[in-house]
Order: structure tokens, then sequence, then C-alpha cells
DNA sequence: CAATTTATGTCAACCGGTTAACATATGTGG
DNA sequence: CCACATATGTTAACCGGTTGACATAAATTG
């Protein structure tokens, strides 16, 4: 690997106008500049962005703490991220946390030695105290935090509420509502708010169904699905916290020979790709996933650059009606 | 952010000292390193694994670089390959190429300006000169680069052979494959000439659809699927390159009014989650995903310390027979 | 008691850049 | 012709660690 030694020899100018034209300041003559660049393509030179990084305390760098990405919403949410981050001059480094407290804490840790310049919390499985402590820029996912911790979050009661009252409004008289652990003190449990609120108001019988820790454990939700047919066989109404446990119900429905949306209705949540692929396809609730992505890359750069960002980022979610309900 | 000196003078020692409890290199007493990681924790110090990268000349990054990890495949390699990596040390920098060649040309400047370690490509659009002329470590996912570059796939024409000797085998008298670009020489490929093969020899007629570069144009699939049928109504029998491309095609049959398996058998590959989450379930021929991702991340690490590594590694595929055919 | 081993310190160089300070030289405009 | 802008070089410090060379002293061993 050459370095900016070698560049310098090359041109015949000292290292100190390499670096001024690498950075472009002080002044730099035209033709100095030509030969500086002929000799880095010489010598196929790229500078040492870990020296660099040293030197600047910067190293670009975003760190991305997600449950797994091999969950559709992470992946997405991924996806958003690393694009919309490299077009601001950042790199991704992921982590799956399994949502593994003890992982998770390990992740910080790491993330921190390598010196990123903030962290996107999309799992926080941690007591608020340990992220408080956190002296970097720290931006979550759809978790409030501390006054001080910006988060990004799209309006999940509106979002219970919409898919509630659209299964009522088509006649739904018994529903249940499927959801990750509302242990873990997430935004995303006013969903489930919303949806007993609106259900107790119009007085209607519902019922819960709370996964435990894991996230993509599928077999897990066909047969808490399943459990929940068995004990409740008139449930005509399924809201589920994610497409792929609308997907899950969509499968248990179809071998209780329940068919969807005549006999149960059902609402999915997210809008990831499957919701459009499958056959019917999903009526779900939408989170602006992009714009939540690149929001969060944006509070982290903010946070960097020590700019004035909202704490509080709230987007509007949409119902989308298609095929389930 | 306290740095080591700080360290050694609330130790009371000196720095080569707290370098070397750090290290675990030299003579140490047991009462000094104990000061020393009091102070330590004191401080709440961590290494500045920036500074040690410069000095070792090692980052211990792995830069990985796909299509989308917003696609199931991607994603799940993407957890597989995070996952392990970090158990041995090594920290994940991921790229999305969406294909696009002078993206992935990019990405991989960018790699190298951060020291990356090595790097996984199962994105290649590029030409094989510029992956050979890359001096540092290398392993390709899915393809065959040169004879230099080590690479792990899965046997590919046993997994077309597989799939359409089961499609026979059902009765199927008219079958079609969908893949992506036959352009792009990836080994996935040989899928199709394996499919041809068995058509041929059996005398079967049969069709290719071809999709674009695109991975995840999601609706693309459908209206693909869609002229094929129309084109071809006879086609009884699919075999696709995806599972997500297989939900589609499940999607496009109950569309047109043909039930699948009885009209339509169809036939998926890569045995992602949704294959199995979805009803009925697909039928597909599973790739050895984790144990792929395992051995691409344990690739670079034999090519990192210059140990003799296998270049081509080809792992068994497995069919797994489920609802779809 | 001498020879080792163990424990720690000092010092300086190094990794590959960046940058400030200062010197010097040429060109240019008023 | 002088003042100033432009162009480049030299030198050294710095970012936060690591490491080798060498010195010193105490503890251990034979």
């Amino acid at each position: 690997m050459p370095t900016i030694k070698d560049v310098a020899k090359r041109a015949g100018v000292s290292v100190t106008t390499v670096s001024r034209v690498l950075n472009n300041r002080g002044y730099i003559g035209e033709a100095t500049r030509k030969k500086v660049y002929k000799a880095m393509e010489e010598l196929d030179y790229q500078p040492n962005e870990v020296a660099r990084s040293l030197f600047r305390k910067k190293s670009n760098i975003i760190g991305l703490i997600v449950p797994t990405v091999a969950h559709p919403f992470f992946g997405e949410m991924t996806s958003y991220i690393e694009t919309y981050a490299y077009s601001r001059g950042y790199k991704v480094l992921v982590c799956n946390s399994q949502l593994d407290s003890s992982k998770e804490q390990e992740y910080i840790w790491m993330l921190r030695r390598n010196q990123v310049d903030g962290i996107i919390m999309a799992s926080h499985t941690l007591d608020v105290e340990e992220y408080k402590k956190l002296e970097l820029p720290v931006v979550a996912f759809d978790r409030f935090i501390s006054k001080k911790i910006p988060y990004v979050t799209s309006d999940n009661y509106q979002g219970g509420k919409l898919a509630v009252e659209l299964l009522l409004e088509l006649g739904c008289t018994t529903i249940a509502h499927m959801c990750g652990s509302l242990n873990l003190d997430m935004l995303a449990n006013q969903r489930h708010r919303a949806f007993m609120d609106v259900a107790e108001e119009r007085k209607v019988p519902y019922f819960t169904v709370e996964t435990d820790i894991n996230v993509f454990e599928v077999k897990k939700y066909e047969e808490l699905l399943h459990d929940l047919f068995s004990r409740q066989p008139d449930v005509d109404g399924l809201f589920l916290n994610s497409d792929i446990m609308a997907v899950a119900a969509m499968k248990v429905c179809s071998k209780l020979g329940k068919r969807v949306p005549e006999d149960v209705k059902i609402i999915g949540y997210d809008d990831v790709s499957i919701a459009s692929l499958v056959s019917p396809e999903i009526t779900t609730v939408r989170q602006p996933l992009e714009q939540m992505s690149e929001l969060s890359v944006r509070l982290i750069e903010g946070l960097v650059d020590k700019k004035p960002v909202s704490v509080e980022n709230c987007l509007p979610v949409e119902l989308i009606r298609r095929g389930t309900a």
C-alpha cells in the first residue's frame, strides 16, 4: 500500500503539498495539483482513512444495532439507512443484538472502542441509565429513552387505532392483537394501547397474544395463533404487529379452513415488501420506513455537528387497504 | 474520552505498563495489573481501536457487499455473516451495491481506504480484472472469478436438476424457469443449465424467463410471469430462482385461477424463512446459507492469516418438499 | 553471593496521515 | 518599487496507541 510519502516522492513535491492537494486547502498551483494527481493515479494511491480518522477524531462510521437484519423490517431499514448514510459520507457497522441485552451492551462497547460517530439503536433491551451514560450521539428507533436522546418513530397509537377501526367497520365482532413483548418499553406498544382503547370504547370483546422476546420465531407465531383460535374460535378480526405475523396468521387460517378475508380479517403492520407479494395481499399499516431511516441518519449527523435537533420525531402512518381486510 | 495516558497517570504507572497490561505481554505484577484495571474502570476507559488499527495495520473489519440487505436472502446471509464474524473478533461494514457496477466499484475503493481486512463479495458486477487487481483478501459468494480468489457456493447444477426432476416426476408437461440476468456470470446460472439439460434430455418443452438486473423488483416478477402464462398457458411447472419469485408466482397463479399445486407446481430456491411461512409452504431447494456464510468468514480469516485456503468451496443443496410441488 | 528472573520505567520510533508556524520565492498590481 | 497574493518547502507536533532497546531494582534461585 503506497503512502502519502510515496506520492510526494513520485510527484517530486513535499508531503505537505500532497496533503494540501488532498484536502484542498492553502494555495496549490494547477501544475502541481496535476503532478500530484498523476502520481496518485500511477501508484493507485488512496488515503488511509484509519490514519485520518485518528487525527480528525471522526471515523465517519455509524453503528447500527438491530435485533437482526434477517427480519425483513430491519433488513429494509438497514438498507435504507446504509444507502442514505453512504450518500452523506458515512459508513455503517451493523450489529445483530438478537434482543439479547448482554450482546447489546457488548456491541455498544465495541462501537465506542471503534470510535463510531454515533449509534442508531433499533434494539434497546438495556436500562435507560445505560443509554444516558453514553457520551456519544445516539438516536433511538421507536423508543423513548430520555429527554436528551432524540428518537424516531411513527404514530403507533394512530396505527393501532386505524387498524382496529377498520376491523370493526368491516363488521368484526371478536378481535385479537398479537404483539411482541410488552415489557420492552417500546413505542410500538402504543398500538396495543390503541387496540384496547378502541375495543373497550366500542365494547367489543378482544384478546391479546403476546410473544416472548424472540423476534423471528416464526413457528412460535403459528403456535400462538393456533392456541388463540382453539381457545377463542369466534375471533374474526386479527391485528398483528408485523406483516410477518400477518403472513403466519393467513397460514393458520388456511389450515383451520377459515377464509381470509371472508371469515377472518387480517391487518398487518409495517408494509414490508412481502406484504404486497403474498396473495391475498395484506392490508397493513404502513410505516414510512424510508423517511424514518433517513431521518435517523440526519439526526446523527445533526448531533455530530452539534446542531440543535428535535428530540421527538414521530412520522405519520398510513392504512393500506388490500386483500385481507 | 480518556486515553491510555490518563489511565497511566491515574494508576500511577507508565504508559508502557498500561499497554503491557492491555496486551498481556512482558512481565506484569499482580498488584500493578489490578491498579491498572481499577484505573481503567474508574475512567471508563476503552482503548481506541482506530489507533490500534493504524499501528497494527489490521482493522478487524470485514467489508460485505451485497445487492441489498433488504432482500431476504441477503438479509439472512448478512445476519449469519455478522454473527459469526463478531464471534471471531471481526466487525462488518455492509454495502448495498444495488447491483450497480459503479456503486460497487466505489464501495470497493471505500473499503480499501478504510483498511478493511477483507471483502466478501456477494455482488459482482465488475470485470474479472477489477477483482484480480485488488491486493486485499477477497472471497466471492457464488461466483468464480479466478483461480486465485476463493469462492463459496452451493451445488447450483444439482439444485436445478433436483427441482426440474421433481417437476417432471410429478407429471408436469410444460415447464418454465425464471432467473436473474444470465449475463452476470454467476454460478447460479448453472441452475438454468441444469434446467435446460434435463428438459432437453426428457424432451419436455421449456421456457425461460430472464429478469433484468434489479434484484427486488417484485412487481416486475409478477408482470413477467403474467406474460409467460398468457403466451404459454400450458405451463404447469415453474422453477424459480428464489423463494421471493416463488411467492410472486403463487400470487400470479391465484389471480389466474390456477391452483397450486394441482394446476401448477412451483419450486423456489434458497429456503429463506418466508418459504415456510406462506401457505401453502413452498417446495424449495435449500442452500446451506449458515454454513456458507461462516465459511466465507473463515476463508477471509485464512487469507488474512496467510494460511492456505481452498479456492473452490461448493456445499451441497437439499430439496425440501413442501406444499407447492 | 552471584546469576537469573521478574517487574517496571524511560525514551524514542512508528503507524499514516493533518496542520500550524515559518521561510522563501515568484508574480502581480498599484 | 513596494506590498501583497500565490505557491511551495521545511520542520515539528499531534492523533492514541504499540513496541523494541535499554536501564534499574527487587525477588528468586542455585
